[in-house]
DNA sequence: TAGATTGTTAATCGATTAACAATC
DNA sequence: TAGATTGTTAATCGATTAACAATC
């Protein structure tokens, strides 16, 4: 059932989402997938086919119910209900990430902060007080604290033991991987998000474009 | 002629580069598009049909001299010379890229922030000690410091008008933009990293396998 | 030369889009 | 009812993969 749905849905979806957000902010209770399509820069028809995956949830002639739609949107995510972070390395990255308010909106809830740098242990981070703790200890936390997705924002010659040693945490059900390296993992799933490859992608595009143009 | 190079190239040419590095740090000399594969979880063809819009870089039976890929690679992507950054938001994620080590090592060079809190300006950032400076003056300091790609770190909602100040400088070739929500550009190239995307695909990944599993 | 691996073509696969009947 | 917009099918498009001749 779910495995005939195309990568890239997924995406899309959590772009729906964050749209029908601010068109229910600004007051509206319906949209249409043309109007969809416009703010989002894609087709109508891929909205409307991507939605149907999962079941109706528009009115011919009249479009989708805002309220419903989000709703719908949030139980296909799964963000009905609040997901327990633990972030490992406490630098910048990881810093930034724990003080971030646009992941506690979407449901998630930074709760640890794990580093092995002995200087930063007993601390705590932002207005949360999230607390750092050693790396030694971060199973038992993971355990305790029912933490379910880790966020790797160590250096990249770490990010592969760091993974492993996520993977032996029965509790983690997801990695994001902040590390500029590719990790491989089993049983759980993975996101990257990819800074300096975005950086490069865009040098790609206006270098090739200015080659272009000569 | 470069019209035809598929959208998702880019991005694993950044990949290739990425790996190349590791390869070479490691003291190799060639690669085969099936080692490199394998490192990547790619189809060999898939990386010798990548390569080959450029030009052919392998030598048939011994594979690709990793010393000369890498600086195919990189004049490619545009990082054979350096690209000065600026950033603008001096939030958390803008502090944290500002002192990311990550981007100098690809030759960018973030040399300005930007930020619209007058506490901050006139202070500086990391052991670059790079400059915060009010909003305003952006413009005239992007001209100033030939500052050609412009990142975005600031809240959603002041994104687009952000992005709109952006354009209007002229050395501005293009952006990343790193806050939830999307952005229309005119005449510069784009890239998004998406933070609260990943973590929503993670999500229903999660979400949707342990559905499956009912 | 024999073995290995590229570069490239052609076949396959999968995602996007157009079109339209269903229906609010 | 007439107009609008969905949900879905079929057609199109584009990217990936397999296969293999070229060649180091």
């Amino acid at each position: 059932m779910n495995s005939k749905i195309p990568a890239p849905v997924a995406k899309r979806l959590a772009l729906y989402h964050r749209c029908v957000i601010t068109l229910l902010e600004s007051g509206k209770e319906l949209v249409s997938s043309n109007e969809l399509g416009e703010r989002l820069s894609l087709k109508s028809s891929q909205i409307r086919k991507d939605l149907s995956y999962f079941g109706g949830f528009g009115k011919r002639g009249s479009g989708y119910n805002l309220n419903y739609l989000k709703e719908s949107l949030e139980n296909i995510l799964g963000i009905n209900r609040p997901w327990n972070v633990g972030i490992v390395g406490a630098g910048n990255i990881g810093m930034a990430l724990a003080n971030y308010e646009g992941l506690l909106r979407d449901n998630y809830r930074v709760i640890a902060l794990f580093d092995r740098n002995l200087s930063k242990w007993g601390t705590s981070v932002g207005s949360r007080r999230i607390p750092i703790i050693p790396i030694k200890e971060m199973c038992s936390k993971i355990e305790e604290l029912s933490i379910e997705i880790g966020v790797i924002a160590v250096p990249a010659e770490y990010a592969q033991s760091i993974a492993n040693r996520l993977m032996e945490c029965k509790k983690i059900k997801g990695i994001i991987n902040f590390a500029p390296v590719k990790i491989y993992v089993k049983n759980v799933d993975l996101e990257d998000v990819d800074i300096s490859i975005s950086f490069k992608a865009l040098t790609f595009k206006i270098w090739s474009e200015s080659l272009g143009k000569e």
